[in-house]
RNA sequence: GGACCCGUAGCUCAGCUGGAUAGAGCGCUGCCCUCCGAAGGCAGAGGCCGAAGGUUCGAAUCCUUUCGGGUCCGCCA
């Protein structure tokens, strides 16, 4: 049973091509493509076979052209074909081959549209990422939904797809994030009294803002919002006041680490609270902390070491914009430059603890000691500069066996009532995720989300995404589905094991044959996708899926005779059903790549 | 100074890894509901694909140069 039509016609073209040929190159062959010509009025399919074999197979294109047509016109598969332009020849396609796709997407289901493509290789996709040091605002979500659409689209195209989450609980951050959960403790616990004459008094006998932390310990606080405030009163729960300086002092080294752990704990029940909200989801969380505790970057850095890669040296200053305090000194450097990078990158901080860099470098070497054979990474676009690096050291640790796909998101711009709304966590006025999904809804943010390509910048219109007209594409997605299963619940809801039997000669007008075309290109278009990391392909897949059904609605409008039930014909009642039956299949299988989930009706 | 991303209709964006006469939505113009499927439908106008060279049968797509917008550039993660 054929799912991927263009896959099978392209192999016809090729068995065509290399009968006349026989001794053509694979590298000339795989250039063959069969597509959907832009114009569908040039026929059901493409292909370029004759433009791009003509000159290796020493024959003029139109002539191999006219050969190639020869050939295919004999097959049952093809019932036209026909040379245009300089070379291209348009297909056409028996009615019947085409309408034969409607019993398979029945008989399939929603797995209409699997492919093999991936030959189950171990791929990882790490999105989200967000360091734990608060809740998920808008700006990760972007990120969120087009990893958990990719990983799916990916599962769906074939890969053993791995999703996971690097949960950054190192380095300054954290320790920045403890220190601020510290205060709030210290706010929560006021009743306690503290030794006189200690920073620990000084502080109690303050407001207890900030401003006054920062005064009375010395520390400038990078974070401290209300969001700690129920961590604070969970470590009073947990520790009562064991947490408190006996001397009054700051915080020992195992009360920040006892702090920090449990608040990092916290802010990830959070996100995986949102996460789960927004229905993205992780087969694994990888913490940075474990990963450098059970020795990672130092077997990591091993490898590269082995390979001669690590150096101590000293780097330029960087052009035009040197920063202030800069000072040449020796660092400890990995040769990325050997694998396409600009400058080699430092491994080691002057103070000799690891950069982020090198703790990476062990993230990625995790990937590929567990056997990961593709790694891809969603980033904020703020990440560009360093993906040169990092494809640097993948390339060096698999020895060029496993490639880097990073996919870039831009910024989201908010926009309420058209203005759009400011970002600023100091100012209050900076939205969380699950604010945005208690606004607008999961299903509208996901889409919403998926109706861009990943690195071009994107305005979220808060009224906009919520309207119920054609201008909103979730709308109009699901608005398809709906009316689909309005159809289907007026025929009494048919199951599709009847309507895959259904005789279909009666589907003959123009309309319903673009709609069966364009569902016959949902496995292509499942594999283009994937190929190109490109979720956002199937929201606009589905618009036009949505746009074909939408058309044959309104044609049944003007013309009674082309509509979905009609008692006086029962055979073109059925065959018509099996279609609907189908668009609504292949919306389900499309929308759940996105992760959206379908409507039955409009409300 | 350098690296990366982006410049496509008035606006917001697609363009299937180099294919034919470059598409969609909004906006604009003109038609279409006494009733049977109008939270709408049909038709139309609107383009030097930022610019200039190059590669070839063929370029919005690849290369070089250039002009605009964004992101980033050792001891943040």
């Amino acid at each position: 049973m054929t799912t991927n039509i263009f896959a099978s016609v392209r192999d016809r073209v090729v068995a065509a091509v290399q009968t006349l040929h026989p001794a053509l190159p694979p590298e000339v062959l795989a250039r063959i493509q069969v597509e959907p010509p832009r114009d569908p009025a040039h026929g059901d399919m493409a292909t370029n076979a004759a433009l791009v074999c003509g000159k290796p197979a020493g024959q003029p294109p139109r002539a191999l052209a006219e050969a190639l047509v020869a050939a295919l016109v004999a097959l049952p598969e093809i019932d036209a074909a026909e040379i245009a332009g300089p070379g291209f020849v348009n297909l056409r396609l028996p009615p019947a081959f085409l309408r034969a796709q409607v019993p398979v997407v029945l008989t399939k289901g929603e797995g209409f549209g699997d492919s093999s493509l991936g030959a189950a290789i171990p791929i990882n996709v790490e999105y989200v990422s967000a360091n734990p040091t608060g809740p998920m605002h808008v700006g990760h979500c972007r990120g969120a939904v087009v990893g958990d659409a990719l990983a799916r689209l990916l599962a769906k195209a074939g890969y053993a797809v791995t999703k996971e989450y690097y949960i950054n609980d190192a380095g300054a951050q954290v320790e920045a994030l403890a220190w601020a959960a510290y205060w709030r403790y210290l706010r929560a616990t006021v009743d306690v009294p503290a030794p006189e004459a200690t920073p620990l008094a000084a502080f109690r006998a303050s407001p207890g803002e900030r401003e006054d932390f920062e005064r009375c310990f010395g520390v400038t606080l990078q974070y401290g919002g209300d969001y700690l405030v129920p961590v604070a009163e969970a470590l009073v729960v947990r520790f009562g006041a064991g947490l408190l300086p006996a001397d009054g002092a700051g915080p020992s080294a195992e009360t920040l680490a006892t702090i920090r752990a449990f608040t990092v704990e916290a802010m990830m029940a959070e996100i995986r609270q949102d996460l789960a909200a927004l229905g993205v989801e992780h087969d694994v969380f990888i913490s940075e902390a474990a990963l450098v505790a059970a020795g990672g970057v130092t077997r990591a850095l091993a490898v590269l070491d082995e390979k001669g890669l690590i150096y101590e040296g000293v780097l330029e200053p960087p052009k035009g914009k040197t920063p202030d305090d800069w000072e040449p000194r020796p660092q400890t450097l990995f040769r990325s430059t050997n694998f396409g990078d600009d400058v080699d990158r430092p491994l080691r901080k002057s103070d000799g603890s690891n950069t982020y860099f090198a703790n990476d470098i062990a993230n990625h070497a995790d990937k590929i000691f567990r056997g990961q054979k593709q790694l891809v990474q969603v980033w904020g676009a703020d990440h560009g500069g360093y993906v040169k690096r990092m494809a640097a050291a993948v390339a060096a640790l698999s020895d060029g066996t496993v490639p880097l796909d990073v996919v870039l998101c831009q910024i989201v711009k908010v926009l309420k009532n058209g203005e759009p709304v400011r970002m600023s966590k100091r100012a209050g006025t900076y939205i969380t995720l699950s604010d945005l999904i208690d606004e607008v809804g999961r299903d509208a943010v996901r889409f919403t989300m998926l109706t861009r390509k990943a690195d071009a910048q994107m305005d979220f219109d808060l009224d906009r995404v919520v309207e119920q007209s054609r201008e909103n594409p979730v709308f109009y997605v699901q608005y398809a589905h709906a009316r689909c299963r309005s159809v289907l619940r007026a025929a009494g809801d048919p199951g599709p094991a009847a309507l895959a039997a259904a005789p279909l000669e009666a589907l003959a007008d123009p309309t319903e044959m673009a709609l069966i075309r364009t569902l016959a290109a949902w496995p292509r278009t499942v594999e283009q996708a994937a190929l190109a990391r490109e979720p956002h392909r199937i929201a606009f897949y589905l618009h036009d899926l949505a746009s074909a059904f939408h058309l044959l609605w309104n044609r049944g409008r003007d013309d009674s005779t082309l509509r979905f039930i009609r008692e006086e014909e029962a055979e073109a009642t059925q065959a018509r059903l099996a279609l609907v039956a189908a668009t609504a299949v292949v919306i389900r299988s499309g929308l759940a790549v996105l992760g959206v989930g379908p409507v039955e009706e409009m409300r």
